[in-house]
DNA sequence: ACCTGAACACCGTTCAAGT
DNA sequence: ACCTGAACACCGTTCAAGT
């Protein structure tokens, strides 16, 4: 018979990878202190010894951890370059965990999110671009809103909108799209704000 | 003494309305069938017969309430005035109700709201946009995204981003700007927008 | 047709207690 | 230091019952 296993210690960081796991796969409605204790062969009660101000920390982990991003400015020529990077690289972060977009869209930026913000108004800055502060702004409103779009085409809410749930099939009125119709849609977009933004 | 309330009955729109007034009040995670009941001075199962499908399907409303724009065309002659004028309902309308632009952002469109997204492809083509469905698109990304983070830097949500109590002081780093700047952030990320989707 | 009361299976969080 | 058990004040939803 199996020997009982060595209990693997609790963290910060297996519960978020927990929870991301619950949001994700049953929605966020369904990712409940209980579940994600289960989740961890552990009592909920145990999650408030690493998480002290409870559930309200742990949206906040998830928020965080969706949102923050880093680019490397050397692999970037220009700043219309630099700016894709980051675009990129903020859109596959938020479509990795549909399940917490609702609360990357939601909260402030904070901690490492907070951080990875102003690096990248810094390396704007940096790269040559004027009024880096309005570009951020702009880029990012930009990528969270197209994620925003593209979870919404995705039917990962479910057709009608059905709150939490994922796995439903797709939209009533339109099709699904493809992964490279979605990234094409993404960057072509992008490429209209950044055009736009260039001319001062 | 004053006379007992003659029961105004209640209906769909009544509820939607005091749903609204507590999310926007105390957070979406307060808005409760129970609390709903009480401003509604009715027992909490009583909203079942007119939402037979529950808290989902009030979710789905205040989804699709908060969403539902209409322009008139007439008032715009080239296809930039008419962007415009959509961008700019959208934004009010998600503005007006930051409790629940989680729902907002992560539901797909349904009933009067898809209408209304078909609406705004159909006259911005009418009115001579080349790729009006990558238009429309990109503009609705820009609008959710940039009430995204108008919300998150209003400081709704709560600086340290706690979750659903609104109504705390705002954001850590940077200042809690006013409304002049945030249109005037919306305006200029905007025009960069309508610059570069003119531009093929 | 419209609303209530009681009941059920869950929640988040506390607190004292165990190891 | 880390986890558990029991307890408390809530949840959403059902169902039979009232008017």
């Amino acid at each position: 018979m199996p020997a009982k296993r060595p209990p693997v210690p609790l963290s910060r960081e297996r519960i978020i990878e927990a929870a991301l796991h619950i949001a994700d796969g049953q929605g966020l409605r369904r990712l409940t202190m209980r579940r994600l204790g289960d989740a961890l062969q552990v009592e909920a009660m145990a999650i408030y010894h690493h998480l002290p101000r409870g559930k309200e920390a742990l949206m906040d982990a998830l928020a965080e951890h969706v949102t923050t991003v880093t680019v490397d400015p050397s692999g970037s020529a220009t700043w219309q370059e630099l700016a894709r990077a980051w675009a990129r690289a903020g859109r596959a972060a938020l479509l990795e965990h549909p399940g917490v977009l609702a609360l990357a869209l939601t909260k402030p930026p904070q901690g490492t999110a907070l951080i990875a913000v102003r690096e990248q108004g810094e390396q704007l800055a940096a790269s040559g671009l004027g009024d880096s502060t309005q570009a951020v702004r702009s880029l990012r409103a930009y990528v969270m809103g197209s994620v925003a779009v593209e979870i919404q085409r995705s039917g990962w809410a479910g057709p009608a909108g059905d709150g939490e749930e994922p796995g439903a099939p797709p939209l009533p009125g339109s099709r699904t799209e493809s992964e490279q119709e979605a990234v094409a849609a993404f960057e072509r977009g992008l490429e209209a704000l950044l055009r736009g933004l260039a001319e001062t």
